[in-house]
Order: C-alpha cells, then sequence, then structure tokens
DNA sequence: ACCTTAGCTGAAGTTATACTTATGCTCCAG
DNA sequence: CTGGAGCATAAGTATAACTTCAGCTAAGGT
C-alpha cells in the first residue's frame, strides 16, 4: 500500500495545471516542495509520473492512470465535505429507524411522508423487528434511531442498556381480552388466577411472552402454563380471533377502543391496575446526533405525543403498540 | 479540499478493523497516533465519524460515507500499483501509436497482430495523421511512438524538433513516374526542368507538398508553379491516376516495382540520385521507456527491417511509405 | 549571438507535526 | 471488587516536509 496519500493531493495539482509552480500557488508552498513532493512519489511507486520536457512536465501513461485513480477521488472527498457543511444546516440524508414491524407498518409511512412534505432531502430507511433485533443494529451504527415497546424489553435478555438512550414518547395500556360470547360461556365474570389460567388464548409467539407478563403482573406468577390455541404474529389477526370467540389475547386497549364500547369485545379486569407500555425512542447514549436526527426525534415525538391527544402520557395512547411481534 | 489526505489511510484501517489497536498494529505504529490521527480528521470535517462505545469504535453516517468514497480509492491504488509492478517484468497495457495513414492501415494492423500473439496483454490504439498531428500528441503524452516520414517533417514547420528522438527504421526511394504513354505522348524523354514544369500533376494536397520538394530535391528550385489536375489523398489513387495517363506523379518506388517493370509506368529520372525518405520511430526524448513500450520498439524494428529483405537500410524499402498523406 | 527570463531541480537548514511514551479513564469479566 | 482491555490525553522527541538559495536549461527577445 502507498504510504504517504498526501502527496497524491499534490500529484493531482501537478497533473491538472501541468505545472510545478502552478501547484505550488494553488497549495500555497513553494515550488520546490512540490517538486521535491513529485519526486518522491515517483520513487515511491518506482514509476515515472511525468516526463520533464524543458518548463514543463508532460505525464507518462502511469502518471496519466493514476490521475484517472486519484481524480474522482478528490471530487468524491470534495462533495462529501459540501454534503456535510450543508446538513450542518439543513436536514438532508438517509435516516436509518427501527421500528415494530405494526407500528413501521401503520404509522411511520404516514409520518415519513409528512416529514418529507416540510424536508424532501432527507430520505429513509425503515427496519421492522422486535427489541432484540434492532437494538444491536442500532450498537452497530446501522440503524439512527429505533423505536421499541419498552415493555418487551425488560422481558428479554439484551446485552448492556445503559449505552442505549431510552426517549419515551408514548404509552398504551396493554389488557386481556375476550368477546362478549366468549366470556359469556366460558370465562363467565371470574377472573381469577385459576379461571382464567383455563382458557384458551391467542398469542404472538409461540414462548407467549405477552401473556406471561400479563400474569406476573397482575398474579405475580412466573411460570405459568395455559392453553395456547392460536399464534399469530399480527394485532390484526389477534383481536379478530378475539372477535371471532378463538379465546383470549392480550392487546393494547386503544386498538379496540370501538369493540370495547359497543360490547363486542370484553376488557378483562383485575383489582391491579393494567399494564402501562412504554413506546421509547432509542439512541445509542454517546452518539452526538446530527441536525437531520434532532430534527427527526423532534418531529416524531411532537407527532406521537399530538397523536395521544394533545395531552402528555398516560392517557391510553391512540397511537403506538403493544405487545410481541 | 481536504489538508491531509494520509489521515485517511488511517480511518481506513481504523474503519475496517473497527478498532483502534488494530488499526495501530496493522499500520506499525502507536495505538496512541491512531487515536489522535482519527481525533484530528474529525475536527477537519467538522463532523464525528465515530461514535465512542466502550471499548468499541462504532462509524456513524458520516463516517460510513467517508468509507465508501475511500474504500474503493484504495482499492484502486492497490491494483494500480500492483499493475506497475507486472509492467515491470512483462510487457503489457496500453500502446498508442501515430503513424501516417496509409501506413497504418497497411502495415500495422498486421504487426499489432503479430506482437498481441506473443504478448496479449498488450493493447493498441492507433492515431493516423501527418508529422503535424502527431508530433504535437507525442509532445502531450498522448501517444507513446510516432511513424513519420522525415521527408515531410523536415518540410512542414514544427516547433522545436530537439525533443523529439528519431530512430530511422527504414528508407523508401521516393520518385518521380507517369504512364508509359504519357511519356511517350508528352515527356518525350525530355526530363529538364523546362520540359517537366509544363507537364499534368497528380498531387496529395492542393500545396502540392511532395512535387515541390522533389523540384527543389531535383533542381533546387523552391517556388515552382506547375499545373495541378488531380488531388487525391491516396497512394493507390495516386498509382492508378498515373497509370490511366493522368498525368505525372510523386510515389514511393517499392509500390510500382511491378508496373516499372512491365513498362506500364515509366520512372522520370535526372542526374541527381533520387530522393531518400527515412521512416523513423519517434518518441520523446527525455522519457524513459517502459518495458511495453521497450519491447515493442525492439519488435517494431526488427518488423520493419526485416520486411525490408533483411539487410539494412538503402535498399529501396518493401515496407514503409512515401509522399503525402 | 548574446543575455534574460521562466521554470524545474537539488542541497542545506529550519520548522512543523506526527509519533512515542506514559498515564488516566471507563466499562466489562471473572 | 479488582484486573484488564481499549480509547483518550499530555508532554517530549524525532521525522520529514517545507523554505531558502543557488544552479541548470531552453526559449525568446533585442
Amino acid at each position: 500500500m502507498l504510504q504517504n496519500l498526501d502527496r497524491l493531493k499534490v500529484f493531482y495539482h501537478v497533473f491538472s495545471s501541468g505545472s510545478v509552480v502552478a501547484a505550488a500557488n494553488a497549495l500555497h508552498v513553494s515550488q520546490s516542495a512540490v517538486s521535491q513532493t513529485i519526486h518522491k512519489l515517483e520513487k515511491e511507486v518506482n514509476s515515472p509520473l511525468f516526463t520533464r520536457l524543458h518548463k514543463q512536465l508532460v505525464p507518462t501513461r502511469a502518471g496519466k492512470r493514476l490521475y484517472e485513480i486519484v481524480q474522482p477521488f478528490m471530487g468524491a472527498l470534495d462533495g462529501y465535505q459540501k454534503d456535510l457543511e450543508v446538513a450542518k444546516n439543513h436536514p438532508i440524508g438517509e435516516l436509518r429507524v427501527g421500528a415494530p414491524p405494526e407500528f413501521g407498518k401503520a404509522y411511520l409511512p404516514s409520518i415519513v411522508a409528512d416529514f418529507r412534505e416540510k424536508y424532501p432531502d432527507v430520505t429513509f430507511t425503515l427496519e421492522l423487528g422486535t427489541p432484540e433485533t434492532l437494538l444491536p443494529l442500532l450498537r452497530e451504527g446501522l440503524l439512527d434511531f429505533a423505536l421499541v415497546d419498552v415493555f418487551l424489553t425488560q422481558s428479554t435478555h439484551i446485552g448492556h442498556l445503559d449505552m442505549y438512550h431510552f426517549n419515551p414518547v408514548g404509552e398504551e395500556e396493554v389488557i386481556l381480552a375476550c368477546s362478549r360470547q366468549y366470556h359469556e360461556k366460558y370465562v363467565k365474570g371470574d377472573h381469577s388466577f385459576s379461571s382464567l389460567s383455563k382458557q384458551n388464548f391467542i398469542s404472538y409467539r409461540k414462548d407467549l411472552q405477552a401473556i406471561r407478563l400479563w400474569f406476573k403482573h397482575h398474579f405475580s406468577k412466573s411460570n405459568i402454563h395455559v392453553r395456547d390455541v392460536l399464534t399469530v404474529d399480527s394485532h390484526e389477526a389477534v383481536i379478530s380471533a378475539i372477535a371471532h370467540n378463538v379465546g383470549i389475547g392480550v392487546v393494547a386497549s386503544h386498538l379496540i377502543t370501538e369493540k370495547l364500547s359497543n360490547g363486542i369485545i370484553v376488557h378483562i379486569k383485575t383489582p391491579k391496575p393494567e399494564i402501562m407500555n412504554a413506546i421509547s425512542l432509542v439512541q445509542l447514549q454517546d452518539k452526538i446526533p446530527t441536525l437531520t436526527e434532532k430534527v427527526f426525534e423532534r418531529y416524531l415525538i411532537d407527532k406521537i405525543r399530538e397523536a395521544n391527544g394533545g395531552d402528555s402520557l398516560h392517557n391510553s395512547g391512540t397511537n403506538a403498540k403493544a405487545g410481541e411481534f
């Protein structure tokens, strides 16, 4: 590998102008310095780069080829620096944000669209996944933001969490629910542990993560065994299954507000307050955010808060999402 | 423009390995030096390139983009150096040779083909033209070789000739000729200046360069006026016109050996010996030739000499070419 | 033909800066 | 809780790039 890249900058100027003096002026050094540098470079690559004609350097083949490598590089570097400069005053570039699948599919596209309306120079890549997949991507610098359910993050084993910065942007109430028909037929108003643990359950994942968390919260029972009759990684599907009397499921209450008020679905309550699941915007703790990131972060938080009804957290959010994915 | 390209090499290694110590080892410097260099680079571009996580540097967006610029560049430089290295032991690469159009069309393609048979890694670009066009190209480093007629070079005004190195590779006899019929009807054996200057002439160019040179050589007359009845920039055409009794023309004798011996065309002689036109292989005086150039030069000279009948110059070459183009 | 000028080269001395050494800090692992 | 791995920082040294000055060569002007 070439030892000294700096000489290439000098070479670039000498080649462009075809003159040592011109290059020396451009670089604000003496012509002797330029001459010496070119000689050193030629010695380094062990090939003449110019043939010395009186008062003129004409490039050799090797020189020409080298220039063809260096020239676009210098151009790219120049563009790079200019881009960085404009990005200091004006949001621009690509943002990579991670989000839970349901949230990413349902809410992010419209947020992105609105944002791009205002800042058309910003592009996006959405990565959908669980905290377990998203946080490592964040750690490796492959994501700028991750939106995650704290509800889930707590339960899973993810290395050291203190390298991340969690910024809560919304909350939702996570409840247990079944259809009115199912409730009348099987639950019969008995919301005790022994009653509920005998029911049919609808889960998001085979490990019943959300259901276990619900039982842990409400009854302080950790290793429950329940009958899992349907596993489907979609909120719509779970809600639909609940409505069709398949069994009991965990769901964010704001997703079924309507079905609760008209009595199609029943909220299974216990004496304990419901689980409040915080949606957090996660970033790398030590990362210095770019202007673009700061602007988007502000925008995203405002959007989500606004969608939550204007007042701060703690009302069951209409946005955000819950459960497993 | 970036002040210090050298730091990019360090950046490249740090990014590749994701570690300061690894880069330091690869570059054979201390860990501290690498750390300092990266900090200076970040200061220079005024953007963080890595976010410091414990025991690890993870690249930011800016860092990633910079790497995407630097990485292919480093690769290209590497390839460049390797190419130069192999070119020291093995002919390879592109050769740009200039030649007179007729020569370039008639002889060079077969020479190039033979050469490439032996050295398949060498490619060619042929530039056809007169010395006036070819020599400046040589001077600007756009050609590696030029084959030119010294005959013509003398007559035209081309700046300083001593920057070039002329290597004679063949000679041809340049003669005045007409058909036997034309000779009997109009010349009638009178080869004096007053007789010849009244004839019809066939020229290559409107300025009658070749004809003027012939008269200057044979009669020491500089500003002759003759009747130009046909101008055509092709030897075949001129010979054909001569054979069809259009008039008198200047031509290389080896091109019409057959027609002279069977009497179709007559050689118009004077007491003076004929013009001997040297074909020279011209290179830039001070250019250090590459191996590829040396090998091809050797090959070209051998080929032309060999085509000239095995013994050295001075017999009317069967190769090479004459006249204007 | 001469001198002058423009441009590249080269040696010697100086200055800048990259590197080393040494130390400290932080976070993870055992 | 302690040790170790990896990055950051300060101070001093050494390397190498730059400046200055002198020399060389070819072109151009008078």
